[in-house]
DNA sequence: GCATATAAAAATGTATACAAAAATACGCAA
DNA sequence: TTGCGTATTTTTGTATACATTTTTATATGC
């Protein structure tokens, strides 16, 4: 799936028009490839959220809204708490061990941005897949996959950047010290404080 | 979208193996259609969670798991209660008429297993509708569309197709009151009981 | 002038053919 | 027999060519 995940840099990074309809041809001739990888990538990138409909037939990158941006992250605070609290007691070292391991590789700089939020979703991961609930975590995955097409405003004009990590640091220490409740709550806190920053601020950009 | 849905019903009516990797070209040849619609089919169903993985290549029909079932009702509980609470206070006689109408459609027998999950799922969504949470909305449509696949469960052996009906009419009243209290909670019910029930008989086939 | 119907174009959908990759079968050695 | 590496076969992935649908432009009537 290479084509797709240039197309999924390409949206990140405002390389593709927004609202109006991508071109089947057009694309392929950007990415040097025929026309049946590209529909492959487009049926895909649609499913995921990535692409929405345009018309009867067309796709096109969808326009940010505070409103998806705020459903994503109250569907993420009211899923990946439940999924989190299924896990807790079943955490291990082996969990923690890859947690940290993760954790070290996210504070390397030079990662592209959906690099850094395929990696932020792994830390996560990690975590919930002690769970052992695999639709539960295949749905929280793809809310994980759909609020990385908002990450270029959060690490970019939101700086939230540092403050993230070290929440990660925090979580994990609550982890070690077996403090299930203060866990859940800072998770939660976690998810919604971001959800609250990314959705004020683009409620802010649309009113200008 | 044709063979997509001919896929769906397949896989509802148990025409399709399970656990085996499905085979692009008998797929082509059995719908006789060629290998790229099928790819297409397959792209889409895999990323809706009606086909899972199978190796590095090849999709395959996932077995029921209790556990999947009991994962989709617990998300649909909290999504559905959240989603239903912000369209409570906008609800008003455009959308109970439409809910009104589903349901006398509904009552009419001789609706195919996925018909009827399809009408089921619009009674629920013409209510949705009015909170206008497009993201929020989506999602909860999908995992009624997953939980269609076990419907083969829930109204054949379980029986539970009346009662579910006389619940979504007490529904219809509760809104009418006006008791949004009542109204939500009553759904919560609705929901959890229905996965329960099914949980339960998934459990129990299970040990067998 | 505006709406609607119709014809041209552009775009998507599908089939066939070939290339790449994966799964399988086989042979060989330990 | 079992494990591993290689060759063969099977299966998926991609390109090109054609069919169908959708969209856009144009013309015609009101």
């Amino acid at each position: 799936m290479n084509i797709k995940e240039a197309i999924k840099e390409d949206i990140l990074n405002n390389q593709l028009p927004r609202g109006v309809p991508l071109r089947q041809v057009e694309l392929s001739e950007r990415y040097k490839v025929s026309r049946i990888p590209v529909r492959d990538a487009l049926l895909s990138l649609k499913a995921e959220g990535w692409l929405s409909a345009h018309g009867k037939a067309g796709v096109m990158v969808p326009e940010f809204r505070w409103e998806e941006a705020e459903d994503l992250y109250l569907m993420r605070s009211r899923l990946e708490c439940l999924l989190f609290e299924m896990a807790f007691d079943r955490i291990g070292e082996t969990e923690l061990k890859a947690a940290r391991l993760i954790l070290s590789e996210l504070n390397q700089e030079s990662l592209s941005l959906i690099q850094y939020g395929e990696m932020n979703w792994h830390f996560h991961s990690v975590l919930y897949q002690a769970a052992n609930r695999g639709a539960l975590h295949q749905v929280v995955e793809g809310l994980n996959e759909k609020v990385i097409r908002y990450l270029g405003f959060q690490y970019g004009p939101l700086g939230y950047r540092v403050e993230s990590e070290q929440q990660h640091e925090e979580l994990l220490w609550l982890i070690e010290q077996n403090d299930k409740q203060g866990a859940l709550i800072f998770l939660q806190q976690h998810i919604e404080e971001a959800g609250k920053l990314l959705t004020e601020y683009l409620k802010s950009q649309a009113s200008q």
